[in-house]
DNA sequence: GACCCTATTGCGCAGTTGTCCAATAGGACT
DNA sequence: AGTCCTATTGGACAACTGCGCAATAGGGTC
């Protein structure tokens, strides 16, 4: 195959092995698989990636994060607490659930049951998770401080949603139609509310744009 | 090794692989990692079994539903709503996170991950999650029509507490030390009483035996 | 003890997988 | 054109996996 220089080969390498995963899942996804995808040799692979457990974790960093960059950028636009949660949940929902990137929820599964066994895996998904935490956590402060949410425990509260959010996702994708995509994101709202003492309805009033 | 009768034998390798699992996840269970344990020979386990799908498959049928049968049990034995809902919490906590059985939390994480490719894994998952469900769901309408609980909607709220309880199991099997399994006990339980408006503590409260 | 049924063995097979490495080829510079 | 660096090859390798089969051994019955 063509040369490459060494930074575009290790790009192409990360967006077919993501491509593979997306079409495969993680456990699914093999050395030869993704050099079959990229055209070239299995050798190459490991020439770029010293084991299999880096290259999927890269492959799943650079995919996950993709989701979070696109939350926190909404975040970053500012408002009051009340608006930025609902930005939080819309761009969630919008990001993650509706799969809008090459990523479909069932890879949030697979790394989360192959972490067990691929300790870097294991070492970024824990890490993207705590910066899910700490983007939530920061908004629910920002409500706490502003008198507009309660909660004895910010922190704790975002652990409770963000495990909520996580168990939804399993629902939706492991037991497929006994639960769709809009009421999790309802029930989501539904809980945060209830969790920081909102009133009813304040999260997806919030937002009038594109919504119901 | 011993000779057994077929339905003896039979018993004792779903034994064995239930054994294996706990300790190496579904995907990591192996002919014969179970042979191993079993003590006999790989070659037997197929002669029982057709495929180890199959024998995966009744293993986590059977580990799965002993854990739902603890809860049922203990929630047979009659009392009030809150009291109810304080057992079912306890006997979740001891039966599923904290592994009293032959069943680690990780074999969740397989089973979600694999449901959506093994049919046969997927039927078991769903029928046991609709069961694990009406068992809550029949909870909070007791507590519902006696008063003392108050939700829109008892099945929605059912949902959105096993949904943070998938979560939290998650958290502390994938993410380990951000989240300990007491802090994931006591939070199912703060999340359960805000959604159910039960006065704070009412959970952990009910239940004075061994608890603090 | 001889016989027979069958539970059990243990190895072989074909197919995976990740990993490694000597050989090759592509392209830039002299 | 020749030289050299390195990106790339493609197969070998060992360790797996599920599976099947001819051979064996265990324990009842006569």
């Amino acid at each position: 195959m063509a040369r490459m220089s060494p930074e575009e080969r290790r790009a192409a390498i990360v967006a077919a092995t993501r491509a593979v995963m997306a079409r495969r899942g993680i456990a699914g996804t093999t050395v030869r698989d993704v050099a079959a995808e990229l055209g070239t040799s299995s050798g190459l692979i490991h020439h770029y990636y010293a084991s299999m457990d880096d290259l999927l974790a890269e492959a799943f960093e650079q995919a996950a994060r993709a989701d979070l960059v696109e939350v926190l950028e909404g975040l970053s636009q500012g408002g009051n607490a009340v608006e930025r949660l609902a930005i939080f949940f819309d761009t969630y929902d919008r990001g993650i659930r509706d799969g809008s990137g090459d990523f479909g929820m069932q890879i949030w599964l697979d790394a989360w049951a192959e972490a067990s066994r691929r300790p870097a895996l294991r070492r970024t998904s824990r890490r993207l998770n705590e910066e899910w935490q700490r983007a939530l956590a920061d908004v629910i402060g920002q409500g706490v401080d502003d008198g507009v949410m309660q909660c004895d425990d910010p922190d704790a509260s975002a652990w409770r949603i963000l495990s909520l959010l996580d168990g939804l996702i399993l629902q939706v994708v492991a037991h497929g139609d006994v639960l769709s995509r809009e009421q999790a994101d309802a029930w989501s709202r539904d809980a945060a509310e209830r969790e920081l003492r909102l009133r009813p309805g304040a999260l997806s009033r919030a937002v009038s744009v594109g919504g119901g």
